[in-house]
DNA sequence: TGTAAATACTTGTATTAACAAGTAGTGAAT
DNA sequence: ATTCACTACTTGTTAATACAAGTATTTACA
């Protein structure tokens, strides 16, 4: 049954593993008894329970004196505290994303954004403008700067369906491995503000991101301003009990954008 | 040495742990061996191993098998994915924080307000408005509401050198376990704007927290409004190697303000 | 001098053993 | 019918022991 060379504990928490994560053990299911796994996999108990450990360590099971070991419901955590795409954001807030493209151009820009891009400072790159919107009423108002040579990749596809992101990783497997993001505040300038369907100088909540694949290379800069009365983002921090951080800190559980349909 | 009634790999990881909060075991330090623990505490190597174990899932220590246990460096984690108080923001940034109390009195609010902190609509809460400072220029501007019967305990206190989280905290033992954020954008009001030393109609980045002490109890609820020139929030996800979430997600790694001294 | 073997020390893996303690059900006594 | 003791099963704690494997130093040899 177990293989050599890997230790025993290791090979019997994977497997263990694989069936949760397979659903062959569902949540708050039972698991064998200590006992029962000892004797299926001919361990010692120790074994086992350094196996049992292990997951209970992942939060993946969780163990009651005199009961059992029990598959532990972790689907509240898996959206935790991840920054989301656009279209995915919509999705869960039940509105049909769509985009236009009101600008699609190879231009010159600052030296600020080529040097975040790291390209030469008299580099062309393309620039992409795009009304992004939920249930077809504007909410958001991208504006993208890509270097050519990813720019190029993207010339040709039908943006108001696939995102950039879906397009480099799919079809060209690029991978984007990283993102920084900085949010901020800005007045609402003429051209915004227009096709947000607003006034000038109203607040936008502004997301700048800069996303990079592997190696730290950059693959565009994009800022992206939010209508403010139709979406804000949400956050969550909670103390774990037992936890004295003394300082008021706490750990963040949630980050999700919260969209107001009205 | 060891007491009765908690386990002893309990008591061992407890004491450890202490010795590596205060500092006696100190960044990258050896701890001593299994060996010698299992002499000092007079028990079985298991039991050491099962203390040590507990405080490298805590990720406070590190083993090398050859080598020995070490005390691990987490201060790079101590801020990550943390919110994080206004002091504690500008210890960090390298400026001295201050406030100025503009308002404190009892009032009557809307029943928004009321309602967040789980109050009849007719209560009376005690309105604190507070500007708060970096090396001596405007930052940010709270508005704080608190039910009165926090807001009495608070009375008497030099705000300009404690935190409401501060005083409840250590003054009175009431923790705040868990915090509401919603980030925003809005445009200054001319009150808000005069204290902060800018324009009205000027973009601020809005946020509201509400805090909650044990069993969802509402503390206070806040609204502070930071002036975007001086601080922007910089988030950082990354995609861990191997993982493929197929959607663009990505877990957020970092989430912290950063401030422009210019 | 330089390399390789021996060593002493570390953590890692694993077994067997025993008892403690919590849970749930059974069955007898009230 | 209710309570209580008993029992069977679970996980939790701890010990004593053995060997494997990684690391670093020392020693012996070429």
């Amino acid at each position: 049954m177990l293989k050599e060379g890997i230790p025993r504990h290791e090979q019997i928490s994977n497997w263990i593993r694989d069936k949760i994560e397979s659903g062959d053990y569902k949540i708050d299911e039972k698991l064998p008894s200590e006992n029962e796994f000892k004797e299926q996999f001919e361990v010692s108990r120790v074994t086992v329970r350094r196996a049992l450990q292990t997951l209970q360590n992942e939060d993946l099971i969780y163990r009651c004196q005199g009961l059992g070991s029990f598959v532990k419901d972790n689907r509240s955590h898996q959206t935790l505290v991840q920054l989301t795409d656009f279209v995915e954001d919509m999705r869960r807030a039940g509105m049909e994303a769509s985009s236009t493209v009101i600008r699609m151009e190879p231009t010159n820009v600052s030296e600020y954004i080529t040097s975040l891009l790291k390209l030469d400072a008299d580099k062309t790159v393309l620039r992409l403008d795009r009304l992004r919107m939920g249930d077809g009423k504007p909410i958001a108002f991208d504006i993208t700067w890509l270097p050519m040579f990813y720019g190029q990749l993207i010339e040709g596809y039908d943006l108001t369906k696939k995102t950039i992101y879906g397009i480099l990783e799919q079809d060209y497997d690029i991978p984007i491995e990283k993102g920084c993001y900085r949010i901020e505040a800005e007045n609402a300038t003429d051209y915004v503000a227009t096709h947000l369907g607003i006034n000038e100088g109203d607040a936008l909540l502004l997301i700048d991101r800069l996303s990079l694949t592997v190696g730290e290379k950059p693959i565009y800069y994009q800022k992206r301003y939010y209508r403010t009365d139709c979406m804000v983002y949400e956050l969550m921090a909670e103390r774990k009990p037992g936890t004295k951080t003394s300082d008021g800190n706490m750990p963040l559980k949630e980050f999700a954008p919260v969209f107001n349909k009205e």
